[in-house]
DNA sequence: CACCTTTCCCCACAATTACCCACTAGGCGC
DNA sequence: GCGCCTAGTGGGTAATTGTGGGGAAAGGTG
């Protein structure tokens, strides 16, 4: 399942958080009501909870490993994971350790991936956009990459 | 599909844009009615929704990823695309987050392009193409590029 | 067990968007 | 010139979406 768009919102003094209908729609049209919200580099990772489970498999597989750094990474990865349902109005609650994590003040944005979508503090999604902008181009590989997507 | 021309609009206080008809004529030909809008390079770039999907396909191939700038990438430029349908009018809603991004005022230039196109903000349309007379046959290799492609 | 805090479920209102219809200007044929 | 058609613009209204908050239920703590 592939989101699209990006949507800014506020996080009301409760902790809750609007999803965009159009992510709620394509969640119910796949019969999934929850969805996994998780800690990720520097936002919070949303998927699909059948997405998530997939995911959780693979790490399954892993996990069993002596590797001191891939059983840190899960218990990170994974161990942030909760699982939220959408309220009436379509709003999820966000848990205070993922709020601190990605220092979500009062505006956030959302943004539509290819299997997920992410949720930013919008300050910090500005400065990403801004590294983005200012270092992007100047990556000889990805530029080339960028090139042969043909857009 | 190609589009050509260059065509001016004004963007209504509701925030909604006329497509060109000739643009209109070649998307329902082709039994295409959405367009799919997304953010780069200063302006808004419009896609036959097929063809947007065909970029779609590439990215999400490149998203799992862990290479940060890549994500970033995604992020911003997948992040930004919405899909829109034109109303009875033939007009479509630019979203907020893209309104922003390029600054668009009243006054649009929508401009034809190979599988795509595109709409800018008039005056930046205007500062663009005078960076372009003023720079672009200053750089060498521009140049050369432009004269292999035999025009 | 009592108390406090957090979460859930509901209702209410504000803002935005979708879906109409109407008007104007210009092009074209008669 | 006149009427007709199409393209572009503007606006009203209903429906949907987003935001805020009250109060009950659940959970944690001394």
């Amino acid at each position: 399942m592939i989101f699209r768009g990006r949507y800014e919102y506020t996080i009301d003094p409760k902790g809750r958080v609007n999803i965009p209908s159009r992510f709620r729609e394509q969640l119910t049209e796949a019969g999934q009501e929850s969805i996994v919200i998780t800690n990720y580099s520097g936002c919070i990772y949303a998927y699909p909870s059948a997405e998530w489970e997939r995911i959780e498999e693979k790490l399954a597989s892993k996990v069993s490993s002596v590797n001191r750094k891939k059983n840190a990474f899960v218990r990170f990865f994974a161990g942030g994971a909760v699982e939220v349902t959408p309220d009436k109005q379509g709003r999820i609650l966000i848990p205070p350790s993922l709020r601190s994590y990605a220092e979500l003040g009062r505006d956030v944005v959302i943004l539509g991936m290819p299997n997920r979508f992410e949720i930013w503090d919008r300050e910090r999604w500005d400065v990403e956009v801004g590294r983005f902008e200012k270092e992007g181009f100047e990556d000889p590989e990805l530029a080339r990459e960028i090139d042969s997507l043909g857009i």
